[in-house]
DNA sequence: CACAGCCTTACTTTTACCTTACTTTTTTGC
DNA sequence: GCAAAAAAGTAAGGTAAAAGTAAGGCTGTG
């Protein structure tokens, strides 16, 4: 299993021991993340999340001005973010606790750093599986880490707008995305009067994608709701 | 968190010993899960992912054919679905061995029932929080993702007043939705005059979700009142 | 039997999207 | 910093699918 490409996902890690902070960090960099942010306290974990928007948080159930059941309530109000528990007793009722807020696991100390590395996978890989950096469609593939079509022996790249426009479709694989939705991924906060320059965006990517533009079989027009990508699997 | 939209979800649980599967299907179906599947070895596990298409597998290590391990390999080579593994001895080798090959979660016997349903609630929500909304109706399911009817094996798209006819009458299933209410939903602020056009969406999407559209068993017309949608299950 | 309310079907209109060529903007290489 | 190339945006005419219209036909009710 190929899950190098959850390795720059970033991590948010909320405890108040310095020494664990350190040793959990080491073994995350040792692995090949490289994007870890951490907080010692509720208050810092919070701004954290805001301002730092990561992935996955790794919280200890145990802060100086709360716990890491409070945190994840507050985090739970702006964010539906991934969250593990660690905690340095195995209680029952901590993991209920815990498990029951919505966290994604829940991992007690003193733990085996490759456990704690696979089920930072398992949750990495389960949240973000659509991020896989290829997908196949009916006559070709597209590679989005090198953003490039691959079809028929041919390499053709892509170019921004494409590349944004074509991850937007394929993180909701198959499922329609509103003409608003692809405006604001590609235009962002003011994504208006744009509707036909889409178009135009639409044509090039099938013109690159498929076998024959004026008959998709991949990107798919839903009139009046939006577009689809299908995918095969 | 509402998580009763996970229990329409069809659990396979693999484990040799009955009481443990009487069990565990009885802390199942209190909790509201109601599609359960079982077996009893790894040569049946694997028949009944092939037959039954789970969307979870709840596996014991211990097998008397083999081990749990070895079973989810061989469901890898075909399915991703997610795997928890169930075990008497909670040896940290164990874990390694499950978690390592891809496993979304490990449970050690013996567990209190709600750390289980909290452990399925958090492995099905991370898998399925994407899932497309859809219903089922006598003879078929709308899928309103995809804005699509499965029919007898045959995909029928909606177009977008259809879709959003049908997800009025699906917003508030069973009960009837009146002329006026739909025709606001279709037309939006100036609902009027649009009564047999109305009735022209109801006949074609009848085309598309009903056996026998002249006798319709799912989109019902109640006389003086309105439309409702009879859902099955 | 007459009427109301809905069904059915064929037909017309409309609208959302396609297509293409062209213009403007941004990026790249020298 | 400039010129060339690439990408992105604009505009206009065309088209087919979707929506709307209308007329005649059922069916149950008073």
């Amino acid at each position: 299993m190929d899950n190098t490409f959850l390795q720059n996902k970033k991590l948010l890690l909320v405890d108040d021991e310095p020494e664990l902070l350190e040793m959990v960090t080491a073994i995350l960099s040792d692995e090949g993340f490289g994007n870890i942010v951490t907080a010692v306290s509720v208050k810092e974990g919070i701004s954290a999340v805001q301002n730092e928007k990561p992935d996955l948080a790794i919280l200890d159930v145990m802060l100086p001005d709360g716990d890491g059941f409070s945190l994840m309530q507050q985090l739970r109000t702006f964010s539906d973010m991934p969250v593990i528990f660690l905690t340095a007793k195995d209680e029952a009722a901590d993991r209920l606790s815990g498990l029951g807020l919505g966290a994604d696991d829940y991992i007690a100390k003193p733990f085996l750093p490759q456990e704690l590395l696979f089920r930072i996978y398992a949750v990495l890989r389960r949240c973000y599986k659509e991020d896989t950096p290829f997908i196949n469609l009916d006559g070709c593939t597209i590679d989005f880490g090198r953003a490039e079509v691959h079809k028929a022996g041919k390499t053709i790249p892509l170019t921004a707008k494409e590349h944004i426009f074509l991850e937007t479709l394929a993180r909701s694989e198959g499922r329609i995305v509103t003409v608003d939705t692809l405006c604001e991924a590609l235009w962002g906060d003011n994504p208006f009067g744009y509707e036909n320059s889409l178009n135009a965006h639409v044509r090039r990517i099938r013109e690159k994608i498929e076998a024959d533009p004026s008959n998709p079989v991949s990107l798919i027009t839903v009139k009046g709701l939006g577009y689809k990508l299908n995918t095969r699997k």
